[in-house]
DNA sequence: AAGGGCGCACTTTTGA
DNA sequence: TCAAAAGTGCGC
């Protein structure tokens, strides 16, 4: 019988001794559906340094080093677009793979290729769509342990058919409660103190643990078996909560059997927790790809898409609930928390699934990867499906030494208020100009290499060469791209359905960012196809194509202000900038006018600038409002400074409120909140050569037995006393309102920050103090 | 374990 | 006292 299934998960097994993969996902009935296959052995390629036959020998001739070798063919494949024979060695057991295609190079010379697990080598190979449906013939089997409705046998190859639609997803939303004894808890000491589900269904639930919490962590895992969800999902839980559930689990001897095979959460490729047949989905990887949101926390995340439940979650500190929960009274308090967190959670998950799921479906990564994964592996993931359509061989991962680049064109702003400014900005600058003039790195002429010049494009400034035919890895990638944005574009005009159009703009917005990365991806050493001269050549042709569009506007009479790597600030005079944009007349390089600002303020320097929006509201660019480094009074009163001057002309305003912040800094009577200074922890405490604020608060909190950790945001507050900025930070909350070093917000916060803009308008510094 | 690129501003510490 | 280095976070 044929199976429609959405894919939602892979895992790896054996079925009758044979390595199989398993297809987890639902099919059209709604039903949870498991399919082994077994089709696909696991192979790499080998390139020996010599000729392939004695090379075949002699692994065949070694059966004792290379017991895992199953079979030995040779296959032509691509090598940057040169036709090469390859040996196709085929192993027994999918481990050896990595094993075999590092260890045949070294006895043999040369290289190996397409080191993929048996999963990717399978939904590369059979172009399955994760997230996505797929179809497939097969026949139901029994299989001990598995938890599906159906469980079937593949007895065909699987196919990709299309990216419809995603079926009801079933969500379970989870949040823990974590409170040690003193500092942070530490599993071997403290049990889980509470566990809240919240489920799609609408069901919520609040487990306790009566004496310890082996109770709990049962009923977590019937909770999960019960509802059988398709999507686990919570906040930081890959850096915590799995962590500790699986450590509890493992003093308390108990399984948390949370798979749909019966088997218990693993740690994965990047880092994440793997639980089988199910996407476990960590929304705290969401909040890491939003710049806007500063301090990353459930919080802040929910406010960002607007949840309503966002309202009544509380932030607190691991300090404030540990002081919350030593009184018994205020315990409840607690619980409501992380009720609140689960059922946010959810809510989230529900209202922003669908970027992720659009982001798989593009890249080929299963959803849980696909989360935790950073950009540069999803372009890795895009890449490697386009590159085995092409017959190319897949590169392996290895570090390489990497030099780096000249980058974009920074021009020093005019500062000042300036009115009426049009910014145009070229549309995915890097990534058209690549395709434009294919850079690839198969297209990239050797340095001794002689080739007529009419074949090639000469990069200017770094004089590398790239043949114009034929089109290259990277220009196929991207038309890919292009061509699926522009499709997902038209089909989204006609289409009438609020939740189908929802899916089809975020469809378009992953395949935006794929395409945008790629050119930060050939630059980068990690990844397969890293060659730094197409990322070079781009960056240079970047150069010159913005410094021939200032010379352009200024010789049309524009004034130009401002220019960042592929936008110009210039005077809006309708008639002459559309006579800018018709002068770029190319379908691939398009320049269009990107915002209108009525007044946009520049200081001196580069990258910092605040524009007034035609509509009344401010664009803050680089300046202390938009950064998360600065306390939240200094950078308000930046934010009314600009709106006084920007929007109400006026700089008596501005310094008026000034005035007003300080004297109620003066009259303690701004919350001690408000003055926090949050930083990120970069490095570990000790590998710190200079004695920073947050390192040195990060050190003192570390010695009560708080766990600080690379990436861990410190937040601290300076207060009075002698001595160096370090030795007068604090953690915020040892810290009374009294011992507020005021003065110090007044002169080094709210001073430069107010000053930075009001400079500009002839106000001196000694008319802000008081 | 580490998880695109380079260009730039700015604060504080360091070390002579 | 001052310039350089360290450190952070931004823009595109």
């Amino acid at each position: 019988m044929k199976c429609r299934f959405w894919l939602l998960d892979l895992s790896e097994g054996v079925w009758e001794q044979r390595p199989c993969v398993r297809l987890w996902g639902i099919d059209e009935q709604n039903q949870r559906v498991v399919i082994t296959a077994t089709q696909i052995q696991p192979y790499f390629y080998l390139l020996p340094a010599d000729d392939l036959d004695s090379a075949v020998k002699r692994i065949e001739s070694d059966r004792e080093r290379f017991p895992n070798v199953a079979n030995i063919s040779m296959e032509k494949r691509k090598l940057l677009g040169k036709e090469k024979t390859v040996l196709r060695v085929v192993c027994t057991q999918p481990h050896s793979v990595s094993i075999y295609a590092k260890l045949l190079p070294e006895v043999l010379g040369g290289r190996s290729f397409d080191d993929l697990k048996l999963s990717t080598r399978y939904l590369t190979d059979l172009k399955l769509t994760t997230c996505g449906w797929n179809e497939c013939e097969v026949e139901s089997i029994s299989i001990e342990g598995i938890t599906t409705d159906q469980t079937y046998l593949a007895k065909s190859l699987p196919t990709g058919a299309g990216s419809n639609a995603p079926p009801r997803l079933r969500i379970l939303a989870f949040a823990v409660l974590l409170v040690g004894q003193r500092g942070s808890a530490t599993p071997q000491r403290d049990p889980i103190r509470a566990l809240a589900v919240a489920t799609s269904s609408g069901g919520i639930s609040v487990l306790t643990p009566s004496s310890d919490d082996s109770e709990l962590l049962f009923s977590f895992t019937r909770a999960v078996d019960d509802f059988d969800p398709d999507i686990i999902v919570g906040y930081d839980t890959n850096k915590s909560a799995w962590h500790y559930l699986m450590q509890r689990a493992k003093i308390k001897k108990m399984k948390l059997t949370l798979g749909r095979d019966e088997s218990e959460p693993h740690i994965s490729l990047f880092g994440h927790f793997s639980i089988a047949g199910r996407a476990n989905v960590d929304l705290a990887d969401l909040a890491s790809g939003i710049v806007e949101i500063k301090v990353k926390d459930l919080k802040n995340l929910a406010t960002h898409f607007g949840v309503p439940i966002a309202d009544r979650l509380t932030t607190r500190d691991d300090w404030e609930r540990l002081g919350l929960w030593s009184d018994f009274s205020s315990r409840q308090k607690l619980l409501e928390d992380i009720t609140m967190e689960a059922q946010a959670s959810l809510e989230l998950a529900q209202e922003a699934i669908n970027y992720p799921l659009q982001l798989s479906a593009i890249t080929g990564l299963p959803l849980d990867q696909v989360m935790a994964a950073a950009v540069g592996f999803r372009v890795d993931s895009y890449l490697l499906r386009i590159a085995h359509r092409l017959g190319e061989l897949i590169p392996n991962k290895n570090e390489l030494p990497f030099l780096t680049y000249r980058g974009a064109l920074v021009q020093e702003p005019k500062a000042g208020v300036h009115q009426n400014v049009a910014v145009l900005d070229f549309a995915s600058m890097y990534p058209s100009l690549m395709k434009k003039y294919n850079l690839s790195p198969d297209t990239l002429v050797g340095p001794g290499e002689e080739v007529s010049p009419d074949s090639v494009t000469l990069i200017p400034e770094v004089g590398h060469r790239f043949r114009k035919e034929p089109d290259g890895f990277y220009r196929i990638a991207l038309s890919s791209l292009i061509e699926e944005r522009a499709r997902t574009k038209r089909e989204l005009a006609s289409v009438a359905d609020e939740g189908t159009s929802r899916v089809m703009r975020e469809r378009e917005r992953a395949v935006k960012v794929i395409t945008n990365a790629c050119y930060g991806y050939a630059g980068w050493a990690g990844a397969r196809w890293y060659v730094r001269e197409v990322a070079e050549s781009a960056a240079a042709l970047g150069r010159q194509l913005i410094t021939e569009t200032i010379a352009k506007a200024m010789a049309l009479g524009l004034e130009v202000i401002y220019s960042d790597t592929d936008s110009v600030f210039v005077s809006n005079i309708t008639q002459k900038v559309r006579e800018l944009t018709d002068w770029v007349k190319d379908p691939e390089m398009e320049i269009r006018v990107e915002r209108e600002y009525q007044r946009v303020l520049f200081t001196e320097a580069m990258k910092r600038y605040a524009g007034l929006n035609p509509d009344g509201t401010l664009d803050i660019v680089g300046l202390e409002v938009v950064r998360g480094d600065w306390s939240d009074v200094a950078r308000s009163v930046q934010e009314n400074v600009l709106r006084a001057v920007l929007k109400h002309e006026s700089t008596k305003m501005a310094i008026e409120g000034v005035h007003e912040t300080v004297r109620r800094l003066r009259n303690h009577d701004v919350p001690l909140k408000s003055c926090i200074i949050w930083k990120t922890l970069t490095k570990p405490i000790e590998k710190y050569r200079v004695r920073t604020p947050q390192a040195e608060v990060a050190r003192k909190l570390a010695a009560e037995g708080w766990h600080v950790t690379v990436g861990d945001k410190v937040a601290y507050v300076i207060v009075k006393g002698r001595g160096a900025l370090f030795q007068r930070a604090k953690p915020y909350h040892e810290v009374s309102p009294e011992d507020l070093d005021v003065e110090y917000y007044v002169e080094n916060q709210v001073k430069p920050a107010a000053m930075r803009i009001l400079e500009g308008f002839g106000v001196a510094e000694a008319q802000l103090g008081v």
